[in-house]
DNA sequence: TATCGGAATGTTACCGCGATCAGTTGCGCC
DNA sequence: GGCGCAACTGATCGCGGTAACATTCCGATA
């Protein structure tokens, strides 16, 4: 309670335990051999004073500093967050420490970002995504720390990367769509050109379609708002435009949400007269009227194999950096199974 | 692309440039006077290398952090997000960064990070809740940087804090739901006893209801799950106890949602035969089919004010430390107007 | 022409801590 | 009693920058 407004020092406890400085610096790592009866003194004595160890310092002389970079788009986007609970999971086993970067979709803010966390110089970076500007490429490659990109595996990764195959995930979809014999198909997204995992669905999405003759018969993108009431907005716009649509594919589940609630209050009979599918698999929607179909897209699993990467490198162990993980369909309640 | 794996410093640049570490550090900064010609020289020779400036060391020897720790206790709950995304907002306008920590709603862990946090010396903290241990409160005391705790304004802050009364939001929202006529009232929540802000409303809402002779005549409480799932299966389970429930307080939107959605499908007159609010305004909502009687918590404002109150006492200027925000209620389609 | 002043640049002394190496004890043992 | 080793403690240096002060250079001024 007693402090002037400098910030104590290493010094400060070392003059209030009687012992030396480096004592102290040894007592409060836990390193090295120090007699039970100093280290009760030094601790009492930071305890007393209040002291907080200044890691800046710390991690100049020791040239370790502790922290993992993770630079995500969004963090309204209930995935990232999901993701983050994985990796944080990970390293908390560990004595490193996620720190969180937001680049809201734009490329050059994820290089500012960038460039901003690494002049803290971390331990490692997770990043979303395999699509950079040249520079924060650079950079990623320049910096010399682990690096994993993750979310996305269709690309070339600069270091390591954990994802699914969005691509796939889209063929998928569309081939159990076609399957289920629905032959007027909707899409509606998000209106986000920078998206690129959103991108390469849609493109699986229509090339296996495209092989089976089918078009997207209509879609529609949107942008801000409420997910769930752009969902409903969007639905009803394209059952207007397009009355004979028989199935709705929606680049994430909220928005699928919406319009499925929209389809049941119409009394429209899903998935007899319109199947829907969303994606992402988020557990918020367990407690709709119906379950929607809808593809997992592994995002904890995605968080804590990357820590885990980053956590291994970190120690120089070897470890397997390419991870593709399969993403499965649900079928739930609004896509004929077959 | 051609980089040992030591990492670049000033010398490297000042080398590469021909003048001074000094001087590469001035050109960098943007600090003192620079002739155009040997700026050119060293920007040309930073980006050649790569160079990316090494903060711990800027950051030691001039004793500035422009980092402002962010203590929330979670980001799956959507409230904390959108604070963030009030934070960010206003401190982009500044030299000063958020840096996030989590703490699960639990006291030891917010300890923890909060220590972690100080340890890199940030320039302020904002911290959620009012309600601290008591190594907490001092850490903060100690640290001697501006400290604002938002959320709630129930209590004494440390120092600043902007918020609402969560108490009042709870008697407001009885007030209402008595004003309407409903007598029967139900209360379900979640099991966070460490989430005082809940337990704030709730007491508040209580103790308006006794003022009328009024007492919740049933509770539930959930934890972990969907929301809009457990919002559901709660509904369902009070209403077996006592079928007579004429209102059903939610201590958030989500579970709110679910309970909205059990009783449309059940057929059940809402707000006529039962009544329902929630907490929150969440955005997503507005796509339900009914619009759920909610109370704003001015999430958005929080942040930005916070951040504000920051912002400024960081560059000594000073401002009002105590805002207290009027949540206002929304009758939405499930609580009966006057 | 000697002096002055400001712009441009360099030098020095740390910032607070940890790696390293150098003591200093105490103790068992020959 | 002296030796060797383990257990503990301390002194020094430097991490990569920046603040503060010192210096150089040059044209303007009297």
């Amino acid at each position: 309670m007693t402090q002037k407004n400098r910030s104590l020092t290493l010094r400060d406890v070392s003059e209030a335990s009687g012992v030396s400085e480096m004592t102290v610096s040894r007592v409060l790592r836990n390193r090295g051999d120090v007699s039970a009866a100093t280290r009760d003194k030094v601790l009492t004595a930071a305890k007393e004073l209040g002291y907080v160890p200044n890691k800046i310092a710390g991690a100049l002389a020791s040239q370790r500093v502790n922290l993992v970079a993770v630079i995500i788009p969004s963090l309204s986007n209930m995935v990232f967050p999901e993701v983050l609970s994985g990796i944080s999971q990970v390293l908390e086993d560990t004595e490193l420490q996620p720190v969180v970067g937001v680049t809201d979709y734009l490329p050059e803010k994820e290089e500012k970002v960038l460039y901003e966390m690494l002049s803290w110089r971390p331990s490692g970076v997770i990043i979303a995504g395999l699509e950079h500007t040249e520079a924060s490429r650079a950079m990623l490659n320049a910096s010399g720390i682990p690096v994993v990109e993750i979310m996305d595996t269709d690309g070339d990764p600069v270091d390591a990367m954990v994802g699914i195959s969005h691509r796939r995930a889209g063929r998928e979809m569309a081939a159990a769509i076609l399957k289920a014999g629905y032959k007027k198909i909707a899409f509606l997204g998000t209106k986000m050109p920078l998206d690129h995992r959103a991108r390469k669905r849609f493109e699986g999405f229509t090339e296996v379609l495209a092989k089976s003759g089918v078009e997207v018969v209509d879609r529609e993108f949107y942008s801000g708002g409420s997910a769930l009431a752009k969902g409903r907005e969007m639905t009803e716009a394209v059952l207007e435009r397009s009355p004979d649509v028989d199935f709705i594919y929606y680049s994430n589940d909220m928005i699928g949400a919406g319009g499925l609630l929209y389809l049941l209050e119409k009394g429209i009979d899903v998935p007899g007269q319109i199947g829907l599918a969303g994606f992402n698999g988020v557990e918020l929607l367990q407690g709709l009227p119906r379950q929607l179909a809808t593809m997992d897209a592994c995002r904890r699993e995605i968080g804590t194999k990357a820590a885990e990467i980053i956590a291994a490198r970190v120690n120089d162990v070897e470890k397997e950096g390419q991870v593709t993980l399969a993403p499965t369909i649900s079928f739930g309640d609004t896509l004929r199974g077959v």
